[in-house]
DNA sequence: GCAATAAGTCAATAATACTGACCTAAATAC
DNA sequence: GTATTTAGGTCAGTATTATTGACTTATTGC
């Protein structure tokens, strides 16, 4: 299945991507510790920065949580006055949500420490090197376009992202003794 | 700082570093979670996997974690057999860690998700892509070399990854209403 | 002998996120 | 025009992960 040749360098990659992604979210998280936030508050910030006016179910769609978790976050920073929210023009049941203009400079803050860590790799990397690593990147996300054959054994349901589908075939954890 | 026409770019490289890292861990998590087991298990095999004979202390260091949090999950797998736990010969302080038969099973199955979804993206994404992507990474993971000047007011001291700094410059979590 | 080191442990706490059970208000179906 | 669905919000209980702090034990190195 996997070269022997190149199961080094594959995992060397597994490595580095471990290591390249707490270094990414270590600036942002340190930033908002400061203030008491983690990093759920970071990704509301940065996709309600991203998509203005998105609602309070899209949002929980691309963070992949629920209700209940979002819940508190989400009414910290609009009671922080970061986010604001406001009810739907045509549809009265949804919230619009976006970024007030001090939830617009802490997005900033906390991003451009991620794009300046970005930049600094693509520069040093040479050129080309940013767009062969989206390229990957967009794969990857995209569970490399293929499964293939001889996948493990899990169901294509258990596959998504949903907390309940994450929660259904999960062995109650054993604690130690 | 950041070129306009650039930030477009960068932005799209976090979204896309986020959606892959989730898609990355996903599917070691899944497996894990049917023997109840999580993510620092996993950290737990890979590393003792790279490095046999790695002592506890080591572990933690890469790990970047409390000995106390470490602890439960390590106790765990070896109580299940899947790591081996011994005593150095000659410092007889030290525990050296290995895996078992099984340890290696299990690793080698959780590895081989993450190698599978890595080789598919670096197929997809042309030769020379893995190359790139590594160069890139490795920046990324060593904070993309200089952190220059205008970073933002972080201390040298709070951007080390031990949980002692990490701690230190924390404003106590405000807890909604 | 004694300080330092490696490992293990117990207790308390905090942050995160889950399930489940509700509620309100608005929109849509029939 | 009631009934159902949808969007959002909330409370309660629980599990997991990881933290700080305070120890204990064994061993090593002077």
């Amino acid at each position: 299945m996997v070269d022997l040749n190149e199961e080094a360098g594959l995992r060397a990659a597994i490595e580095t991507f471990y290591f390249a992604y707490r270094e990414f979210t270590g600036g942002p998280d340190r930033i908002l510790a400061q203030r008491g936030l983690g990093r759920v508050h970071h990704r509301i910030l940065y996709f309600v920065g991203q998509q203005p006016d998105l609602s309070v179910k899209s949002l929980l769609q691309v963070l992949a949580i629920t209700k209940q978790a979002l819940h508190a976050p989400l009414r910290q920073l609009i009671e922080m006055g970061l986010v604001l929210s406001a009810g739907d023009s045509a549809d009265g049941r949804v919230r619009r949500l976006r970024l007030s203009g001090e939830g617009v400079r802490l997005e900033a803050r906390l991003t451009a420490t991620q794009m300046k860590l970005l930049a600094g790799a693509f520069a040093h990397a040479g050129s080309g090197s940013a767009a062969a690593w989206h390229k990957v990147m967009k794969a990857v996300g995209a569970g490399a376009i293929s499964a293939g054959p001889g996948d493990d054994a899990l169901s294509a349901e258990s596959r998504s992202a949903s907390p309940a589908a994450r929660r259904r075939d999960r062995a109650p954890a054993r604690r130690a003794g």
